[in-house]
DNA sequence: CAATAATTTTAATTCGGATTAAAATAATGC
DNA sequence: GCATTATTTTAATCCGAATTAAAATTATTG
């Protein structure tokens, strides 16, 4: 969509490179991948891919920043265009489950922020509190609109996050399912936040 | 509770030695865990844990295991103790995370399974898919019993899945948030699987 | 096409944490 | 207290994957 023309070679394969990564790290673990892994869905060699990247924990950061945007942008979208809150959270997992399962490829899951180096896992953990903050900004104004019932923002925020961050684990790229995943979930994880009409 | 007295100084040992290395796997990533920072926990040295274990992958399989069994046991109370589906649901999760935020430790989330090697990863697997299964029949006994309102199965219980297997990734032993989570967490997660009175 | 820059490979090297063997210490039974 | 067994440590070793340097290939540009 919002892609440069004048997006360079190096720009694209690196592109290529974190999806790559992102894929075999939610498959195979962090530990359980290697560079050879990754490089290998490539057609490159193993040493390759220092050519885009200093070493394997700036491979893993790269991956978590991408996460992180990807999450960001849905959440942006979902507050630009939504009205109440409760329309807002339906969006936004929408939005997010969208890129998540799409052809923006695998996004990576963060189980490894501890193993980056501190000035890496001092910034992706900082977004990642950002984003959850501003996630349960949006409940409070649910909840403030009348359209989400009261309710402890902090541990719905972590319960939503949770179902949403746990996606890649089971899915894999099946299109079927990826309809699935998108058509549900949202209904599932906003049902029980719905104001009762009573 | 169900503790033998006659339970030997290695099992004791063993079991702290696995409660010790599933807070590290949690909070520093697997990768990010040497056995020395599950044997200092312990006021041991790194090579003491060969004397309880053949190796780090035998580790992890262990503490994978033991995540299995706390999850079976949650499940198989909830069964023997529910009345209507959604009743069962909602004991499943407290009991669940009752033991997950309490004394008996944290319990590992698995996130390299598939670094074991292929014998004990085919187990780990099938005990999930069980778990999966099980839990699912549950969900299909309250449609059928009307507790439950309709819904992807398969779909819902993934998103309860993922927001429990998240949990020990924000949770980090303190006693007042234990409360929250044990009390909180049910209500969110089966409050949108309430059958709607009308 | 020549020349320069971009990209990838080949072939080492390095390095940290897992692992092992043997020795030392602590516990237990007689 | 002595002998035996259980547990832990010390001190190497090992091993594989990450990393590096230099060479080779491919693309680009004037």
């Amino acid at each position: 969509m919002a892609r440069k023309a004048s997006e360079t070679r190096w720009e694209l394969q690196k592109d290529r490179m974190l999806r790559a990564a992102a894929r075999c790290f939610n498959e195979k673990g962090y530990s359980g991948t290697s560079l050879k892994d990754v490089s290998a869905i490539l057609g490159l060699t193993d040493a390759a891919l220092y050519y885009y990247v200093r070493n394997k924990e700036e491979l893993v950061y790269l991956c978590y920043l991408r996460a992180g945007d990807v999450g960001r942008e849905a959440l942006d979208r979902a507050i630009a265009e939504g009205d109440s809150g409760l329309d807002t959270v339906r969006r936004y997992l929408r939005y997010h489950l969208d890129v998540m399962t799409g052809e923006r490829g695998p996004i990576a899951i963060m189980s490894e922020i501890p193993s980056l180096e501190p000035a890496h896992r001092d910034e992706i953990l900082e977004i990642s509190r950002r984003h959850s903050a501003r996630f349960e900004a949006v409940l409070e104004k649910g909840i403030a609109d009348g359209s989400i019932a009261p309710c402890d923002v902090r541990m719905t925020g972590n319960a939503i996050m949770g179902a949403l961050n746990w996606v890649p684990k089971w899915f894999h790229g099946d299109a079927a399912v990826a309809d699935q995943v998108v058509s549900e979930f949202p209904a599932i994880l906003s049902a029980g936040l719905v104001a009762s009409g009573l």
